[in-house]
DNA sequence: CCTGGAGTTGTCCTA
DNA sequence: TTAGGACAACTCCAG
């Protein structure tokens, strides 16, 4: 027997929704009212959260309060004594969360269940993933690493994910002292944090929006058009995703509803979310997946520290435009296309030889969407650190890249101002530009816009031989 | 235990 | 202009 008129407390952590949460939907079939709590915890986290990640979960925050009528609970600390704090007060016997899969998370919240156990009824769900991790294995039992069989043969041919499931949400109208999301924190009062949210709409349902404007125009030509990243072909549900303002099984479920595509553009895009669910599989399985190689061969692999280099990286000031452009991209908007962090990721490692996890890091910091899981697996792939990635010889050419997925130099000009005027033949690749053209443009290399710092071709062969060299010094 | 096929996203050179 | 092969070798996975 169910004690109604009875009230229990939710924990938000990364699923700042109230549609299709199954850990608010568990509580609201058992209990009047719910309490929702949100705790920021700077004392357990690895890493610190980063700084694009905080200003995505301010105005987060702001609105999941609005949601609740203000009655959105937000602290500050540890867990465990925030929520005793609250349990006490309002006398609760059920607290329960959905749960995430950063190591140190389980960590802390499996300690927390058997610390609240002994009093209280604990529960968890998997509000984030359309598998559980341990539950998608190979028939020896042993985790997947490739993602093709993990994907078709694991996650395909499993139980089907769950079925969204969206219902109306109770919230207590309490009298707990007046908490505020500004007591986080979170902002620094620097300018460009205001800039940088500018062009978007942090909620829950503007995430809805956006799938269904997505579903409805950009999927159309999704496996193709996803590679320019001019064009309006792929999702941005990236941040909303991450920080579970819409569910994965709202994604795949609305997903399978447009049956009236004939070309493979909803298998690709499904995909995709399969690869996100790969990333959390290799996360679990593989804990150490940010601090470690997966391929250990590569511990010993020589990379270059090169501080100046990498700064020029970061601020999108290398030379070379369409390397520039996304980093300039992730910089204004807390964004990077996919096809161009691709092309920047494969630079530092590649051209430049500095270590994944330099760009790892500034991915995190930089990214709205940054994901322990996904920006640790994709720095891997792109490194060919990963077990299956990228092999070592795909060095992307910028100037290629540029060439064929930002054939108007749109993208670049974008990002890349000081280049409007460059005639197309030389926007990727300036540094080849005629003296004369210059001069009729107005514009010096060198001091409006740097000349590359590698060249791409030496960088090029510097890379495949240093990869030669990591194979003889492990062969020996 | 063995075997064979396969592995997100590319580039460059040559014929 | 274009198509095909080289670029490496290794590990993963399934039968």
């Amino acid at each position: 027997m169910f004690m109604k008129n009875n009230i229990a407390l939710h924990w938000f952590k990364k699923d700042l929704r109230l549609a299709d949460n199954p850990s608010l939907n568990y509580l609201s079939k058992n209990y009047e009212k719910i309490i929702g709590v949100y705790i920021y915890d700077d004392i357990n986290s690895i890493p610190k959260i980063g700084s694009a990640s905080r200003v995505w979960l301010n105005e987060a925050l702001k609105y999941l309060d609005k949601q609740l009528n203000g009655n959105l609970i937000v602290l500050r600390g540890n867990p465990k004594e925030q929520l005793s704090k609250i349990i006490e007060w309002f006398d609760i016997n059920e607290i329960s969360w959905n749960r995430c899969y950063e190591p140190w998370m389980i960590k802390r919240d499996k300690d927390l269940k058997s610390f609240f156990n002994s009093n209280l009824k604990v529960s968890s769900f998997n509000g984030s993933l359309l598998w559980e991790p341990w539950e998608i294995l190979k028939n020896d039992g042993t985790p997947y690493k490739v993602f093709t069989p993990f994907y078709k043969r694991g996650c395909l041919e499993a139980k089907e994910p769950r079925q969204p499931e969206y219902l109306e949400i109770n919230f207590f109208n309490h009298n707990f002292k007046n908490t505020d999301v500004s007591d986080l924190n979170l902002l620094t009062k620097k300018k460009w944090e205001k800039k940088i949210i500018r062009n978007w709409n942090v909620g829950e349902n503007y995430s809805t929006e956006i799938m269904n404007n997505f579903y409805k125009d950009g999927l159309n030509d999704y496996a193709d058009g996803r590679n320019f990243p001019i064009k309006k072909n792929v999702s941005r549900l990236s941040p909303y995703i991450h920080w579970g303002q819409v569910s994965p099984n709202t994604l795949w479920y609305e997903l399978k509803k447009n049956q009236n595509y004939k070309n493979n553009n909803l298998e690709v895009f499904r995909s995709e979310l399969g690869w996100r669910e790969f990333a959390y599989h290799l996360l679990y399985h593989f804990p150490y997946l940010k601090t470690k190689n997966l391929k250990s061969n590569f511990d010993k692999f020589q990379w270059l520290d090169d501080e100046k280099n990498l700064r020029k990286w970061t601020i999108g000031m290398t030379g070379i435009p369409m390397v520039d452009a996304g980093m300039r991209e992730l910089w204004q908007t807390g964004y990077m296309h996919n096809r161009s962090r691709m092309i920047v990721g494969s630079f530092l490692v590649k051209n430049l030889l500095i270590n994944w996890q330099k760009g790892e890091e500034w991915f995190w910091d930089c990214l709205f969407d940054a994901d322990a899981a996904s920006n640790s697996a994709s720095w891997q792939w792109i490194a060919g650190t990963g077990t299956d990635s990228s092999p070592y010889f795909r060095i992307f050419n910028p100037v290629t890249q540029g060439q064929r997925f930002d054939p108007t130099g749109e993208y670049i000009k974008k990002y890349v101002p000081e280049l409007k005027e460059m005639p197309i033949k030389f926007l990727f690749n300036p540094w080849e530009c005629p003296e004369n053209i210059f001069e009729n443009i107005n514009i010096k290399l060198g001091k409006d816009y740097p000349f590359p710092i590698v060249d791409l071709k030496e960088s090029r062969e510097r890379a495949l031989f240093t990869y030669a060299k990591l194979r003889k010094d492990n062969n020996s």
